[in-house]
DNA sequence: ATGAGTGCAAAGTATTTGCACGTAC
DNA sequence: GTACGTGCAAATACTTTGCACTCAT
């Protein structure tokens, strides 16, 4: 699935314009080099993937805030929360997905089950709940770590 | 559902016991104080309530520790991840349940949905992949805050 | 021109760890 | 008696924040 990043810097900028923010070179940068980074991420990663790609110096804490900014734009998601780290994902132009966490490797194989979706909805209906967001993170060895025993 | 704790603490020895560790005080006082807190809770919640339910004096280092323990013997879980705050839950004699999140008032909703869980088992097999455990989070408004918009 | 954004260093949180002492075995 | 456990304070890791300066509007 490939994303209109043009589009999608468009909507970045209205949704800013919307809410009286600025739009800056380091925001601007930002969603460009996550939607080019495509895959997981943590923010130490970032900061230092950042640094290393481009020659405008965006500091550790921009990219704090720019993150929590893309955050409730809705460009990127929390998707892994393992003892204290915090791995996130862009998911501009991905079906939403949960994820399988290797303990043993750190891989993560993305799957989409329909069926989980609708059943969830259905929990919520239940209970009169509201749901904004959701995360399922299953644990547990993927088949080559098993191999290697 | 009722836990027999003497019968839980007799598990809890052996596996002591297994592991070459010692079966102290602070340990059984932890598994009992849990037993009996009966809420979801937080480390630092934790650590004061202890302190202010028992002589014994259990440091927050201790208590640390044996969260990481009870987690590994299968007493505790963690059960919610949000912001930088680690929720767990004492697990013993419930069934497996996740968790709905009001984002508004904090409150955590329980629910058991066997379909989820076959469903997930049943991705797991489809990635040859090893479950050993989960955690879905749904986080969003719950009846009563969305009524007092 | 004005106020929001940024970088930096400092402050917060949450959690872990080194070490001297205490305790289970 | 020996080794593991504990408490304390310090260290670590991650994230947020105050402030002076910069830049978008």
């Amino acid at each position: 699935m490939k994303v209109n990043l043009n589009q999608l810097k468009d909507e970045f900028k209205r949704y800013l314009k919307r809410r009286n923010m600025k739009i800056t070179q380091s925001r601007l940068d930002l969603i460009d080099l996550l939607a080019s980074y495509g895959r997981h991420f943590e923010v130490e990663e970032l900061v230092n993937w950042v640094a290393s790609r481009t020659d405008r110096r965006v500091s550790r804490s921009t990219v704090y805030r720019t993150i929590k900014l893309l955050q409730e734009f809705g460009a990127i998601k929390e998707v892994i929360k393992q003892n204290n780290r915090t791995i996130y994902e862009f998911v501009v132009g991905k079906p939403h997905h949960d994820h399988l966490v290797c303990v043993e490797c750190g891989k993560i194989i993305e799957f989409v089950n329909e069926d989980i979706e609708n059943l969830q909805d259905e929990v919520c209906r239940e209970y009169d709940f509201e749901p904004m967001n959701h995360r399922l993170e299953i644990f547990g060895i993927c088949s080559e770590c098993r191999k290697q025993t």
